[in-house]
DNA sequence: TTTATTTTTTAGTCTAATCTAAAAATATTT
DNA sequence: AAATATTTTTAGATTAGACTAAAAAATAAA
């Protein structure tokens, strides 16, 4: 394998994780709009640093046809994602930042480069294999263990479930879930089924709640 | 007090740093010239630099007259200082980083922005006063605990010390210091000094070794 | 106190990353 | 298939931070 270094920016590192974000959801290419959309930035911004990751052989790239990651940019891609929740867990179990407080933080130190750094930091978190969202943490070679899942919106009625993860993780749907006392690891039982709207009545905790259709979308469960 | 919140960039903020080190060894302004051979960049750039932060009133300007901090600029500076010294506590007491190789990781730790962050780092590391290489870490005021300390070079002929900490705290300089096995805490006598070119003989560990005056004024001793 | 030297600043250029507005390509309707 | 709408790209401009080369100010030497 000749493993040449590439220098990336921090911007450019951004754009990896959010094309690999999106590569999931659209596999044989990733449309310009969408990762403007995710980025916050204009469609001809995009354009251009997608030539440069071009350039630098991370991404695949053909006008007008979207992008999709090389092996070399996916590779660097997890590794992004690797840091981001590494950090996520050492906010929450070390520093005792709450789930809906480490994302922001996390952001700026995923850039942070140092192999040694991120490796030795891992081992002093015990090697975890999921973030405090219940997101899976990529080892040191980008592989990352499949679990199996489900959104509590696909959940059958009369079942019994564990909350295992969430879909969005914004500081707004995670303060929610705190104040119905859901956490990860919260059990729950399907009650009811609204078959107008998909509200769910749930009981947790020995309370029975209601929880919408967009919530339950956003909830994973086992 | 009236703080309105002024964005500093990374590269604004490693000014800041620079000019506070050199502040103290020239206190009525600092020149253009030091600045430039200390960031590794050209006399230009720092004047146009220089310029920015006296519009946000970081610093004090004057043409051809040098910088100084502000109280403001001053705060600033010691925040990432304190920021770059609690980083390298952590690295050497919780990730196993020797105290050679945490220089440049803390370069870029010292540059995340958040307040929380730092302070509960601070009260996981249990408050140090110091980093690893001996230097006072400022509170989260800005305060600095002075310690009382002198260059091994000035060392009386016969004492016994204690080392301290280091002037010079290059990855060279402190893997040198490895070598001779000379570390934080480590005890000293002064046998001899050699009046011709200052070279010590000291006692260390029960073994004689011969000190340069060039290490000998970049080690701090009590 | 002139002259020479050094330091600092200005003027103009460059690159990365962004933007707006317009043009080109693709996709969708009719 | 032609017309319309949407998406994507190009062209040209902007800003931060740096650079080179030349001018201006301050300092040192004669």
């Amino acid at each position: 394998m000749t493993e040449k270094y590439i220098f990336v920016t921090h911007s450019e590192e951004n754009y990896l994780k959010v094309i690999y974000h999106l590569s999931s959801a659209s596999p044989k290419g990733v449309n310009t709009n969408a990762i403007a959309a995710m980025m916050d930035t204009k469609a001809s911004s995009v354009t251009d640093m997608i030539k440069k990751l071009a350039e630098k052989e991370m991404v695949l790239y053909q006008k007008y046809q979207g992008v999709s990651l090389t092996e070399q940019g996916l590779l660097a891609a997890k590794m992004i994602v690797r840091k981001h929740r590494l950090w996520e867990v050492f906010l929450v179990e070390k520093l005792d930042f709450s789930w809906d407080e480490v994302h922001d933080v996390a952001e700026e130190l995923e850039h942070i480069k140092s192999e040694k750094l991120i490796n030795k930091l891992d081992a002093f978190l015990n090697f975890p294999s999921e973030d405090p969202h219940g997101d899976p943490i990529p080892n040191q070679y980008g592989e990352i263990q499949k679990t199996d899942k489900q959104l509590l919106s696909e959940a059958t009625v009369g079942k019994n479930y564990i909350c295992v993860g969430v879909k969005d993780s914004s500081s707004a749907f995670l303060q929610y879930l705190n104040k119905q006392k859901i956490a990860l690891g919260t059990p729950m039982k399907i009650l009811e089924k609204e078959t107008f709207d998909q509200t769910l009545l749930v009981e947790i905790e020995g309370e029975d709640k209601v929880l919408s259709h967009k919530i339950a979308s956003n909830l994973y469960i086992n």
